[in-house]
DNA sequence: ATATAATATGCAATCGATTGTACAAATAAT
DNA sequence: ATTATTTGTACAATCGATTGCATATTATAT
């Protein structure tokens, strides 16, 4: 029915006034009349006026638009602090673009470059494992665009930053696998030193050191933490005939692939290894047995990366990069400890043909 | 150091020559000589020129943005289309929005306005679950914006469609179920009868009916078919003493939780019952026993939504509407069959304390 | 050599909203 | 009543790229 849709101009034009003054209608500027604002609202609504953003953010430079990287949406924590970002941003009256890098260096790049040519009006972003070149982060900085980071961070650049205690949620976590009475605990990392992993590592190497247990080199598995890489980590250690009563991962996935592996020698989980992973992904609630691990409060952390970035972008680029580190909470389940209808479940012990832990 | 971003008309004048040569040459517009054409680009590399798609948008109508709208990303099969459809999407330069409707009627509505005035140039969308009213989306159809729906799709509007042959996924599982001995076949699914779980529950019946199995309403368990709903009509069905044999779930969540319940009765899977799920989530792999399911061909779905899409845009909006049926593909695991290992596990079979089934 | 066609480039309007500045009307101050 | 002040609107430039049309240049045909 109605053609072309409608623009300030035939606001404007059918109330006998012009474009800037319905713009800033609109826009509820103080300098128009309540009596003006009401006929152009009623008339915008007549008229079905929808604001071209476009036009609004090329004149403006201002696009309400906010660019988010994460490496994969598809993973629950990520997926949880995009939710808490959202919330903010749409508060707001923002818009969130997500884009997925998919832990490749190449799509990252271009996925910031995509970002500035959409002219976002900043940039939330979690690195990629790959990632050791920080240069399109510094591009954006470098034009003066809000940058904020997220749990997957750098040193490299002068930026905000939001992160858990990686540190303090490892350390608990061997910490009260120590309580349990472990004493040969595996650690599984990544290769890829990227902040995270290295803090987790500090963190079970000083519970260790704490309770005066030697670290043994033997006992970490370097791996990409994928459930398949931890079935080979732990299928690793149990060749070897390494002696062990715990596996701190430092990934859920990995410690999944362990427990299978783990099951398929006929190892009782927690009796005779007690294990532990790191990022409560939903599948660790119903595993069986369910996984003790680290939540890293997406969601918080998601809200509070929005606010840190709003801040920025307020205050200009010309404030301080900030840091916040939330507190990670350790939560136990079945696979570090016993309860007692586990005990009960009886699974065949002549089976046990592996004696070595 | 460099002031305010380059723009054609820095490049132009630096090459003593127009903006609309400029413009042309970057769009390799064949009117404009290849001399030129490298100078221009040369120029453009040099001042680190970053086109302005906004000004781009909003002088030729395209935004070269597409929205996407899901549930929820933090499902692998919705984060999988999406992948699939970015895939396309990028390599015809189009970038793509992610939204997210969390199932939520309001937010769905919401979010379409949202890419409304982002200006989208089309939108892809699967609809919620709660979703009973489609006006949103007959409005984006009304403005001549293109509209492919995936997944989850309705009848109520003209408009392009790909699925999963969702009978037929069902309707192969029954009858692989019956094939392993069992006529006692329980069913989850929704109240809310989107296509989806209609066709999966034609497909049970269809299964039953060609075997010659009758069709018992004490069989059917409607649910959210979240973990937690599968273990309350798990529970269900056990508190009131049907028989049953087999679980035949139109959703992988559901699933697991039957699978945890029936193993709290020591209920020997799938000696006992048999179970199968839809969907293929990640987590039916390593599940313990892993979970037969059907999987939806989300990557390729994604590719023909996309593609779908394209096609459309650049039909215009006269085209009839397409719809496309992928085959989905039954995944046969552990749960619905006895592979040799699992026999040799010997779970206690004394604590059988529920002996209805 | 002149007319015709083909090729390459420039001019200027345009997309729709925003905004600094100018101006008119209404109100207040003198 | 006249000037100063406030208040409400209008004018016109602007954001940066695109595009129909005009024009200049070169190549081809006659």
């Amino acid at each position: 029915m109605k053609k072309g849709k409608a623009t300030i101009h035939d606001i404007a034009e059918k109330l006998n006034t012009t474009a800037s003054t319905v713009s800033r209608a609109l826009n509820n500027n103080p300098r128009i009349s309540d009596a003006t604002k009401k006929q152009v609202l009623k008339m915008a609504k007549q008229l079905n006026y929808q604001p071209n953003n476009i036009a609004s953010a090329l004149r403006s430079g201002k696009s309400k638009l906010i660019g988010v990287v994460v490496p994969t949406a598809n993973r629950n924590f990520f997926s949880s602090v995009v939710r808490g970002i959202e919330e903010i941003a749409n508060n707001l009256n923002y818009k969130v673009i997500i884009s997925q890098s998919y832990e490749e260096y190449d799509k990252e790049v271009d996925t910031i470059e995509t970002l500035l040519s959409a002219r976002v009006d900043g940039i939330i972003a979690s690195i990629g494992k790959n990632t050791e070149n920080f240069e399109h982060f510094q591009k954006v900085l470098d034009k003066g665009i809000p940058l904020v980071l997220f749990d997957r961070i750098t040193d490299h650049l002068e930026v905000s930053q939001v992160v858990i205690d990686d540190y303090y949620g490892a350390y608990q976590t061997v910490q009260h696998l120590i309580k349990q009475g472990c004493k040969r605990i595996v650690h599984f990392t990544s290769p890829k030193k990227i902040n995270i992993y290295k803090e987790r590592l500090r963190g079970y190497e000083d519970a260790l050191k704490e309770n005066g247990i030697p670290f043994d080199p033997l006992l970490i598995e370097e791996s990409n933490m994928q459930l398949e890489d931890g079935r080979q980590s732990m299928q690793h250690i149990l060749d070897k005939k390494i002696h062990f009563d715990a596996v701190f991962s430092a990934s859920d996935y990995a410690v999944m692939g362990a427990i299978q592996v783990l099951k398929e020698h006929h190892v009782r989980i927690p009796q005779d290894v007690k294990l532990a992973g790191f990022g409560n992904e939903p599948f660790t609630t119903f595993s069986d047995p369910s996984i003790t691990t680290v939540d890293q409060k997406s969601i918080p952390m998601g809200r509070v990366t929005a606010e840190t970035f709003f801040d920025l972008l307020k205050s200009g680029t010309n404030s301080v990069p900030q840091k916040t580190v939330l507190k990670p909470e350790l939560i136990i389940r079945q696979s570090s400890q016993s309860p007692e209808e586990y005990k009960t479940l009886n699974f065949d012990q002549n089976d046990l043909t592996n004696s070595s832990y």
